[in-house]
Formats: C-alpha cells, sequence, structure tokens
RNA sequence: GCGGGUGUAGUUCAAUGGUAGAACACGAGCUUCCCAAGCUUGAUACGUCAGUUCGAUUCUGAUCACCCGCUCCA
C-alpha cells in the first residue's frame, strides 16, 4: 500500500521534533503552556551542552597559558551598564505607524511643519462604518487631500469599504511635529520604550533607587574585574580573561527556536594587548598582517591586526574540533556597520536550516571598554608595563615625537571620537612612562546557539526499504564523538539469557566511570542501534555468545564494537575496549 | 509589535455538539534476536480561561504557545 506522499515537514520541525522526543531541548516551562523566548535542556541536551562548554572552557584557558577564567555575577552594579552605554542603546523610545504599521525610532524622526486634519470617523459602502479618530499631516506645501488620502488607508486597514472620513474640513498649523510618519503623515502611536536589558530590583522595596538589570552580556564583568585579576593573578599584557554564564535580552521577538531566546549562555573572551605604538616603541615596528601570515605562534610584535586574525584562525579551529569545520562562513564588517569604538569585526556564521547566521563575533575593540569604565568609576586601570617603560626610557625623542604626529594626523581623518592634541599628548606621555590601557580582542560565542548548530549540522534522515519492502525513517545524529552525550552503549544481544547480561552489565561498569556510558537491554539489537543512532552515540558495543566462549576460546572475552557512522563492526577484547574507545573521542 | 497559519497521546496524524482512534515510540512478558522482526499485554492526549448550550475537544471570544512573512536584532 502507498499512502500519498506527504508535505515534505521542514527539516526545523524535525529537529525540534527529536530534541523532544529525545530529550535535548524541552520548551521551558511547558505544563503551563510555554513562555516565549525560554528553553530548557534535557537529560541529553545538558550533557551536549556541558561538553561543548566544556571544550571551548579547556581550549581557550587550560590548555593556553595566557588566558585566565573567571565567574562573575549575573547582577551587578547599575552603574556598570551606564559605562558600558548599554542603558543608553538598550532603551529606545519607538513608535508604529497607525496605517503601514511600521516601527520607526522616535528620536530618529525628522521634524515637521505643515497642517494637522483631524478626522472623527469614517463611513464606508456596504453600511460599514468607524468612529475611530484618526489625524494626519498634510506637511508644508501639501494640500488637504494627502492628509485625506492617508485616512482613508487608514480606514481601509479596519474594514470599510470606499471609506469617507468625518471631520477634519479644517486643519491646524504645527512645526515641528514629530508625531507624524514623514513617509505618508499618518499619525503615530505615542513613544513606547523598548528596553532590551530585563529589570528587577534589589532588596525589598521596589523603588527606582534600586533597579538592577540582568546581564545582557557577560563581557562587561570582565571589564569591572579586570583591575582585580591583574592585581591578583601575576598576568602580563598580552593576556585574556575568559568568561562563560548567562546573559539577557528582552527580545521583542524570539525566533527560530532556541537561536534567538531571551535566556542565554555566552562564552565570552577579553584578550588583552598592547596598544600598536607600545609594540612600536618595545620592537621598532609592528608587524605587518597579510594574507598567508603565519598565525600559529604569536610573536612579540603582533599589533591588534595580527591578534585579531589570529583568534578568527583559532576559533575556526574549535569549530573544526566539534564538526562544524565544512558549515562556517566569516562576514567581515564593513567600515560603515562597525560601530565608531571597534576597529574590526567578523562574524563567524553557520549554516541553520533557517539560513545562515552569526554563531560567534570576533571584535577588535580598542580600549574602549576599559576606558569608559576608568571613567565612570573613576578608577584608574592603566597597566604598568615594565618592559615598555625600559624601551621608552631608550627612545630617541624625535622618535617619539614622530610617533605623536603620525597619531595626530590619523585622528583628524576620524569622523567622530577623534582625540584632541592635548589628548593625544598626554596618552603618549604616559605611554612613555609605561602605562596604558590595554586593547582588547573578544572572540563572543553563543553556547545555545553553538548547540544547535551542531545537532542542525548531525540531523540526517533518510528513507530505508526494510527486507519485507517496508519503507521506514531512519534518523541518524552524526555528532562529532568528542561532544555526544553518550559516548557508548554497551548491551547483552539477549536479555533473557542471565550470563549474557551479567557480562554486559560489567563492560557497563567497566566503561561508565571512563566515558558516558549508556546500558540497554530492551528490544531486538537493531532497535538498540537505532536508538543510538538517533541521539548520536558513536559507539555500541554488543556481548554475545562468543564473549562467553561458546563458539571457541578464541573470541572469549571479546565483544562487538559497532559504529554509528559507516556501521561497521569489529570484535574486540574487552581489556582492550576503554583505551580503543578513549582513542576515538 | 503587525499580518497569516496551527494547537488532540512522547511523536506524526484522524474523527466527533453526547463514549476520542490509528501508526510509530514507550513499559511488562515470550522468543539463540547483530542493524527499528514477530506475538501477548499495559499506560498515556483534546494548550488555558471564559461564553453559547441540557451537554463543548468540536461553535464564539479572549489568552498563551509554536510556525511562516514583515519588523527588530546594542
Amino acid at each position: 500500500m502507498s499512502a500519498p506522499a506527504k508535505s515534505e515537514t521542514p527539516t526545523m520541525e524535525k529537529i525540534v521534533s527529536l530534541c523532544k522526543r529525545r530529550g535535548f531541548i524541552f520548551q521551558s516551562s511547558e505544563i503551563y503552556g510555554g513562555i516565549n523566548g525560554f528553553w530548557d535542556y534535557g537529560p541529553l541536551g545538558a550533557e551536549l551542552k556541558r561538553n561543548l562548554r566544556d571544550a571551548w572552557w579547556r581550549t581557550m584557558t587550560r590548555e593556553r597559558e595566557d588566558v585566565v577564567g573567571l565567574d562573575a555575577t549575573i547582577i551587578m552594579h547599575p552603574a556598570i551598564w551606564k559605562a558600558s552605554g548599554h542603558v543608553d542603546t538598550f532603551a529606545d523610545p519607538m513608535v508604529d505607524c497607525l496605517v503601514t504599521n511600521k516601527r520607526l525610532r522616535a528620536d530618529q524622526i525628522e521634524p515637521q511643519n505643515g497642517m494637522v486634519y483631524r478626522f472623527t470617523g469614517a463611513t464606508g459602502s456596504a453600511d460599514t462604518a468607524s468612529s475611530v479618530p484618526f489625524a494626519a499631516l498634510a506637511p508644508t506645501g501639501k494640500p488637504r487631500e494627502s492628509a485625506l488620502k492617508t485616512a482613508r488607508a487608514f480606514y481601509l486597514a479596519r474594514g470599510l469599504q470606499d471609506p469617507e472620513p468625518l471631520g477634519g474640513e479644517t486643519g491646524e498649523k504645527v512645526e515641528g511635529t514629530t508625531a507624524f510618519n514623514p513617509e505618508n503623515g499618518a499619525e503615530l502611536t505615542e513613544p513606547r520604550m523598548f528596553n532590551l536589558m530585563l529589570k528587577t530590583h534589589t532588596g525589598p522595596v521596589e523603588s527606582d533607587e534600586n533597579v538592577a538589570y540582568l546581564r545582557p552580556e557577560t563581557a562587561q564583568a570582565i571589564f569591572a574585574q579586570y583591575k582585580n585579576v591583574v592585581d591578583s593573578s601575576r598576568v602580563k599584557v598580552p593576556f585574556g580573561i575568559c568568561q562563560i554564564g548567562k546573559a539577557f535580552r528582552n527580545e521583542i521577538n524570539p525566533r527560530n527556536f532556541t537561536f534567538r531566546s531571551r535566556e542565554f549562555e555566552q562564552m565570552e573572551l577579553e584578550f588583552f594587548i598592547k596598544p600598536d605604538e607600545a609594540i612600536e616603541i618595545i620592537s621598532g615596528s609592528v608587524a605587518p598582517w597579510s594574507e598567508g601570515a603565519d598565525l600559529t605562534t604569536p610573536q612579540p610584535n603582533w599589533g591588534w591586526e595580527l591578534w585579531h586574525r589570529y583568534w578568527v584562525a583559532q576559533r575556526t579551529a574549535f569549530y573544526q574540533s566539534i564538526g562544524l569545520g565544512n558549515v562556517i562562513h566569516y562576514y567581515w564588517q564593513t567600515k560603515e556597520e562597525l560601530a565608531h569604538y571597534a576597529r574590526a569585526c567578523v562574524d563567524i556564521l553557520c549554516e541553520f536550516p533557517f539560513g545562515t547566521e552569526e554563531l560567534e563575533g570576533i571584535a577588535a575593540r580598542g580600549d574602549f571598554d576599559l576606558s569608559q569604565h576608568q571613567k565612570h568609576a573613576g578608577k584608574p586601570l592603566e597597566f604598568f608595563d615594565e618592559e615598555l617603560k625600559t624601551a621608552a626610557a631608550a627612545l630617541p625623542p624625535e622618535a617619539l615625537e614622530a610617533m605623536v604626529q603620525r597619531r595626530l594626523a590619523a585622528e583628524q581623518t576620524k569622523e567622530k571620537g577623534a582625540l584632541s592634541e592635548p589628548e593625544v599628548r598626554a596618552w603618549f606621555e604616559r605611554l612613555a612612562k609605561g602605562f596604558y590601557l590595554p586593547h582588547v580582542i573578544e572572540p563572543s560565542a553563543g553556547l545555545d546557539r553553538m548547540a544547535l548548530a551542531v545537532i542542525a549540522k548531525a540531523f540526517e534522515q533518510y528513507e530505508k526499504i526494510d527486507p519485507k519492502g517496508k519503507s521506514e525513517t531512519i534518523t541518524v545524529l552524526r555528532l562529532h564523538p568528542s561532544i555526544a552525550p553518550i559516548k557508548v552503549g554497551v548491551f547483552p544481544l539477549l536479555k533473557n539469557k542471565p550470563e549474557l547480561v551479567a557480562k554486559a552489565r560489567e563492560v557497563f561498569q567497566l566503561l561508565k566511570g571512563k566515558l558516558n556510558t549508556f546500558y540497554d537491554e530492551s528490544g531486538a539489537i537493531g532497535r538498540r542501534y537505532a536508538r543510538q543512532d538517533e541521539i548520536g552515540t558513536p559507539f555500541c558495543v554488543t556481548i554475545d555468545f562468543e564473549t562467553l566462549g561458546e563458539t571457541g576460546p578464541e573470541l572469549a572475552d571479546t565483544v562487538t564494537v559497532r559504529q554509528r557512522d559507516g556501521a561497521t563492526q569489529e570484535r574486540l577484547k574487552i581489556s582492550e575496549l576503554s583505551a580503543w574507545l578513549l582513542a576515538r573521542i
């Protein structure tokens, strides 16, 4: 029997369904109907996420000697968000056009002059009518008819046929108004604040004085604790501080499963480097970047550009190690897109079923963040560089002056944020004494996005015709073994043979402390393999009658090892099993 | 935030103004069973709140959630 071909379910839906069915990702608070923008990780998702988090932490700090970790609170002093600019830029007054429903930023509307016509409602054909008032602006030079046309569109959108607006025979003159859409003169809604930071209050009383924010990014904690880390950890520039933790953004429109959610986990590194001028004083010159430059080992004469490229290469290697090598892409932000304090920013994108979207941003941010905190907190955050001081003392004054002149010329070409000559000279004076605010390279990745990316990349479904001619859908999650939630499944071939079960339990006990191991005895062996395929387990071990020595002593204490990819099998001695498996994850 | 669509079992889907059904999945049992075999058997669902009605999973409204398109994404 052949059922009519069902319309192809989009891949994303299948992934969401698998995630729920197998316990990777659940909707938060699901038994109460769910809550928009929040997701929970089930047993397998928690393991997967932990594996990714651990892999990041291991490569970013434990395997390096120039990066240390930090674990800061989610709620911090509100002044931090003032200094970072989040209080101002995260709270935008927004208005909506009543005709087109377009959303505009209230503070970006050009003030207009003209005549405002106020309508009290409208009547239309086919007994349609409306008593909703509406106002429209006819800008100076435009006739009343233009306001009337907008009003008709307004009432048309509310279900009236051939609407004829009522009232509004005479207009009132206005100047410098921002209450109307410059495009069509339509009335706008009252400005509403859209603050992307989640707010709470500390202490027992809710008042404006004790407002606190849930951090919208983990980076600021690193800058805020930068001095404590420097003072306590014997680090020397260049060095980094990394952190993994929850961050919160009150997204207007969370979308695409866990890709954009309101509570998410970030993995950020702030890597502090010497300003290029300091490199020049110490090393004589800054090494230039060019295509094909050797980025494997950091060099003392690297400036920000080589460090930036270095971290892009490091992060690329990381994505390769978790199996995303061939689905990542790069987007270099253009000068126009860059924030004024950033020198360069590359987005690492990944192919998702819903499009190619950002997984990580690697920004070269200069000293903006530390300087902001130094200013707002009123505490010096400069780093004292002994080597720089010594080198600067040996530098001829003309050489330093030449650098000042070059910098002054560079400042003049800046469109905004340019430093004045006294500011530049003061900065160089501190530099010559060995003091500077380190510049920052910031690789900032989203853990939840990464988890979604590896699941989406690993997800594979195909149709298989079984020997009876029945077609079935096979689902395999081809996760990289290093991040798979379960590394190995252990099965007795049959569960009603106590000797097989006992041996299988023995093998399970042997492996479970070393690898995340799953014991399963229910269902046919093929079904058990399929179950593990679906959750991405790379290896399965089956204890059969050969293991018990029934077919001869040479196969005694050997097991079948079945691999997910390729579905190949081989026999291994139990004594060699754990070493064999550990070498492959 | 706007517009459109969808909410029934763990999943994918039926049916119905009066008792909700299947397939797969899941649990127990039988089976020398290596890639979702078979047999027996069991548990499990109308998103939420109102309204209309003698009676609502079904009709209406609101709300919540998800999907698609716009918008937004420091």
